[in-house]
DNA sequence: TCGACATATGCTGATCGTCGTCTTATCATG
DNA sequence: CATGATAAGACGACGATCAGCATATGTCGA
């Protein structure tokens, strides 16, 4: 799984949220980092919805402009939460290593 | 950066490797889960020294079979250490949001 | 001694996720 | 009345990974 769509995961975790204020979540998240184009999140939101990932809530009309609610299921959370327990991991690893090379001279 | 890179760039953290140890380690920093192809790892190596992340160290003959040593550079380490921070900084959010979650009715 | 397996490097074509760009539409600001 | 923010979505290109192939040596069991 690549940054963006575990972010986007991520930004679904805690509640349900349209398209656009995915988006911003997503940028805020990452620091500003990670700005997702509207072609990979909505590439992504129907990817994710068929793997049972991730499903539509609801849609109404705010201000005249529709907007469509997409929310994590519990499948997701679960992937999301394994996700994480990998990355955890490596993080470990990768930490134990760097620590090890710090006594060493550098190339 | 995705998986493969990262466990590549964490394999040579500690230490130089040549490429068959380098598929044997992130497998095993990977707990089995990421067996990296040998397409995969000789397009990553020579990417990841175009970036100047990762130089060759040297190279010898060890039971007839040719080996060509990898290693970190310094600046390879920062780039690691600083996506280590990033992974560190969504997995906090992530866990915190999925805390958030836990109090709620999962779909 | 012959096949299977591990070690070792490297290439090629296909797949898949993301990026960049495009379209359509409404509302607020200047 | 043009511009920018908000909002949804599609499409082609690109790049990293995957699957599989080629090539070669050493070891071990049948």
């Amino acid at each position: 799984m690549q940054e963006p769509t575990l972010l986007l995961l991520t930004a679904l975790a805690d509640a349900p949220r349209h398209g656009y204020a995915l988006i911003k979540e997503v940028e805020d998240i990452s620091s500003g980092r990670i700005r997702l184009r509207t072609g990979t999140l909505y590439a992504a939101l129907s990817r994710l919805q068929q793997e049972g990932w991730v499903h539509v809530v609801g849609e109404d009309v705010v201000d005249g402009r529709h907007r469509r609610y997409y929310a994590l299921t519990g499948a997701g959370a679960d992937v999301l939460a394994m996700e994480m327990e990998r990355l955890r991991a490596t993080l470990r690893e990768a930490d134990r290593r760097l620590r090890l090379r710090a006594g060493e001279v550098t190339a």
